[in-house]
DNA sequence: TTGAAAGCGCTACCAG
DNA sequence: CTGGTAGCGCTTTCAA
């Protein structure tokens, strides 16, 4: 290692194809950016050449030279849900489509992570960044403020009003599921979330009061903190009271894979005793008996969403913040059976028989 | 858009950083490179001023200079199933403590689309790649062979002796299945793959055949081209036979779920009649009744493997090609059961009672 | 210890 | 239409 490596060793350059081709290196670029007329006979003696050496450009000589990377940045916590896995491809997807790469990094929850990770994003020099936000982003954000990197934020609604974001209509997807569970004679529902204090949670829980109020049914909550012995008695004595919820609503499908879980321990009959709902779609809610009734997120067309702002502001397109909350679809599936109006409490399947 | 933008604009550059030092750029380049000794004064004076515009180094501009990207690229069918996911994150970790970063790309099994992905991650200049293969990789193989691009093939053994390879023993993993099948009683097993052809499923069935003799096992093969209609009827001819057999070995976790259905229309009783054996360790293997046992592959190993194989090439150490072969983890649940030996194909459970 | 300057590979300007 | 060349931001050599 004499001296500092002259050039990537056997890479081909633009002035190799130049000499080859017996022109200038300026024709060879032109020659492949097209933006400029080159002669017939010239353009295919280039073509040739790049042909024949298998040329490719350098990419990091080309984005020093103009300054935009043509690569996109994206971040979210991880992609072991079938949610964020169908955004992850899906973003690749348009991205590639539009003729951008995608850098992926993970953020694993930890808002020191993601911070990391997205300096590492504005180092790389991403033209712009797509953010699943941990739950303080704060800071991450801040750099992309700073460093004026344009940034769309999807997935969890966040207090932040310097970039625009992609959200689930969280509101309107909780009050469809309360008129849902209304319509199927449900009164009581219990809401199992993380924590009250997230924005996801207030909107969510506004739809439910909306919700509640207009048909009549009551609503209570338990705020789990990752303590599934916390959740497992609160359950035991939200259904041991004397008017016990018949509906039961779990934020996330982790929520949704323990509290199946308890129930069974609890000797709990779903949908006998209890239905069961659930925000997210994870692959086996319909391999589970009963199968899992959902909430799922639009995840490609919220990606599509996130695509179409991120590229505005990369374009520098003056537009004023945007919030786009996209609506759910909602499945209820063998997990959500109906109550007899008459017989308080008694409750009738309305699944499929559980043919499995 | 005048001219083409002057620099990017409003990110600072290390000769603002420079002025705003009083020195010249070659010392703050080398203050921040640490590789020539600087006075305190000046180091100082430099770091303030690094820190008072919150400076970063052009990512393409340092590259271009010495050639080296500090990028891995890595290339794999999707990320939805726990494995792929689990070998993302822990490859992301492993780079990143490195001081590497992560461009990950998606080639949904589509030699085309993985062809073109290795091409953008070349294009990128990464300085090495780790592809976990679709069935016919060959044209992407033969691309990072003729670029000299140091590569590591992960997870599907690959007939190709100009790279490195880190492979599951899947030899070892079918006779360990059979071992202990057979010491449950088990003496016919029907094992279902995609494709004979494959090199990994002849691992497998080398690996079957093996511990069949050995065991005075029975085995039979169904080849499974994604025809579910298909995979129905051969099964349901299998265990209407006379000596039908008792096991069932599966290739992946989508045969599995398939198969789990097919075992359900056809009313077979799983592990009364027919004990079932997974590869890949699906998320929902324990949350399905009876639990599925696995077959488990050492993501995270794998990916460390695959890491040190990489960084050796990236490094120009000499070395022949490798092929590192990793056990897998067996995990026996509800879904097994023994064979008592006397009332033959009397099945009795084993796993932990249904408690769900 | 410091600074000046060459040059990584490319694009785009400008002169011919 | 073509070619020469400046310069993107940085690292590293070399001379002071």
């Amino acid at each position: 290692m004499a001296r500092a490596r002259k050039a990537t060793p056997g890479r081909t350059r633009i002035k190799d194809v130049a000499r080859r081709a017996r022109v200038s290196v300026g024709t060879v670029s032109h020659v492949l950016s097209g933006r400029v007329q080159v002669s017939d006979t010239l353009r295919a003696r280039v073509q040739k050449a790049v042909a024949a050496m298998g040329y490719v450009p350098n990419f990091h000589a080309q984005r020093l030279r103009h300054g935009m990377s043509r690569v996109i940045g994206i971040c979210m916590p991880h992609t072991s849900t079938a949610y964020l896995n169908l955004a992850s491809e899906a973003f690749e997807e348009v991205a590639s489509r539009n003729g951008y790469s995608v850098m992926h990094v993970f953020s694993r929850h930890e808002p020191a992570i993601e911070l990391d990770r997205i300096k590492e994003l504005i180092h790389y020099r991403a033209d712009g960044l797509v953010l699943f936000p941990s739950f303080t982003p704060g800071e991450a954000l801040e750099l992309a403020a700073r460093k004026e990197v344009p940034l769309v934020i999807v997935d969890r609604p966040t207090p932040d009003r310097r970039f625009d974001q992609v959200i689930l209509d969280n509101r309107g997807a909780m009050r469809e599921v309360v008129r849902r569970l209304a319509a199927l004679g449900h009164r009581r529902i219990l809401f199992v979330c993380q924590s009250t204090s997230r924005l996801v949670t207030q909107h969510r829980l506004g739809g439910l009061a909306d919700a509640c109020k207009r048909h009549g049914v009551g609503s209570e909550t338990i705020e789990f903190q990752h303590d599934a012995a916390f959740l497992r008695d609160e359950l035991a004595r939200a259904l041991a009271r004397k008017r016990a919820p018949t509906a039961l609503v779990l934020s996330n499908s982790h929520q949704a894979s323990l509290a199946l879980r308890l129930l069974a321990e609890l000797r709990v009959d779903c949908p006998g005793e209890l239905s069961v709902v659930a925000f997210d779609d994870p692959e086996w809610s319909t391999l589970v008996r009963p199968a899992l009734s959902v909430v799922r997120q639009p995840a490609v067309a919220m990606v599509e969403a996130a695509w179409d702002l991120l590229i505005q502001r990369i374009n520098r397109v003056a537009a004023p913040i945007r919030t786009v909350a996209l609506e759910a679809t909602i499945e209820f599936r063998g997990s959500v059976a109906g109550v007899a109006k008459a017989a308080d409490s008694r409750v009738v399947q309305i699944g499929r028989p559980s043919s499995l």
